[in-house]
DNA sequence: CATAAAAACAGAATTGACTCAATTTTAGAA
DNA sequence: TTCTAAAATTGAGTCAATTCTGTTTTTATG
């Protein structure tokens, strides 16, 4: 008994996320009214709210789709590096980047990092904080195979050196969806010069 | 002319400021209502938008009181840190970081930086992108500083350091606040721990 | 196949940030 | 002092997220 009620919710959860999703495309997170969601989903908004805490966990939800496709996008690379560090640091970076906005517009990143801020406690804030921690462990992970590869020096603190280039590059993202006419390029190419510091005294 | 309508002015704009802070400390950020504020301020609601643009840029005001304080607590080392690159780093930020909840509390730091990537033209957002860029700058100017007292090797990239070690230092900060439990020391040691290769592969 | 309990739904009511048209106050000229 | 234009204030009104309560649908049981 796969049960009428389960496949009920699971479909008015599909049809909600695509209503949003489509939404905030077009209007953008503010632009898109509960009620609009609402009809377009063929919901009532008591339903949403049924559904999600409230209109950022929509959002957070459409979150979680990209974040998690950077995740997997990132495994090949951790698996399969470029055999010199500079060059597998700006690899993995260079997918989480031009991953980026492909669902997500600037605005929609920008609300759903003040959300994940402002309501850490919620379930998209947990989820988010969730979310980061994947990127930093992947890191992480990259740095380790690069050690067991004799490319990284064996005595570095792989965990506080993922964190450190993890939390650099997502202030530097922060600021890059805060300037609408901050371009991908000149984000990466920071990036890489900031990191050159750090692969200079990590390499072997 | 003093003017009677800049004294009265000034005198609102105080009115105002002091009575927000004191019910964002005793009812937070959301829990102070527009209407309680002005109350309190004894002017009317549409007189607080005349002075403010929105609610978060009362706040914002608040903020810029703080951060303006550490900035200058901060000079001090930078004029005189130090013998050391790594008590260098972490006496200023020890300063920055032990300042921070003087006047604010987490729950109006969480609003702060939700509101300044939520809203990053508004006037609240600019100012709080620019007092980021001055922090950022001090720690330059005490990387450059360590530089002349050759303490740093002098081919280390001063701008790119000086990012990577604030923007790590902030991030750990967001994540900090975000955590109603996590405790200033763990904060600094983490940071410690963190700038510790930072450290090695820039001191002479 | 009734039927009662549980789960989910609908949409009206509430709430609180923000706006705006009308009114009051101030500055400065006559 | 009196008058007028500009500046500032006011608070009732608007708008949209969220909550609440009564109704409907689904499930499980006899």
């Amino acid at each position: 008994m796969s049960g009428l009620r389960a496949r009920q919710k699971a479909d008015r959860h599909r049809r909600i996320i695509e209503a949003a999703a489509e939404l905030f495309r077009e209007a953008g997170y503010e632009g898109a009214k509960i009620e609009a969601i609402a009809a377009q989903a063929e919901v009532s908004v008591g339903t949403i709210y049924n559904y999600y805490q409230n209109k950022g966990d929509i959002l957070g939800a459409i979150v979680s789709l990209e974040v998690n496709e950077v995740l997997n996008a990132g495994q090949g690379v951790v698996a399969k590096p470029p055999a010199n560090v500079g060059d597998a640091l700006d690899t993995l970076i260079g997918i989480y980047i031009e991953h980026s906005l492909h669902y997500l517009s600037k605005e929609m990143w920008r609300q759903a990092m003040a959300i994940s801020t402002q309501l850490p406690d919620s379930p998209f804030g947990q989820a988010y904080t969730a979310l980061d921690r994947s990127l930093t462990e992947q890191i992480r992970a990259l740095i380790s195979r690069l050690q067991a590869l004799g490319l990284v020096r064996q005595d570095i603190d792989g965990a506080a050196l993922g964190e450190l280039i993890f939390n650099n590059m997502n202030m530097m993202f922060i600021e890059f969806v805060k300037r609408d006419e901050a371009r991908i390029s000149e984000l990466r190419a920071a990036i890489r010069r900031q990191n050159r510091i750090l692969v200079a005294a990590i390499a072997v």
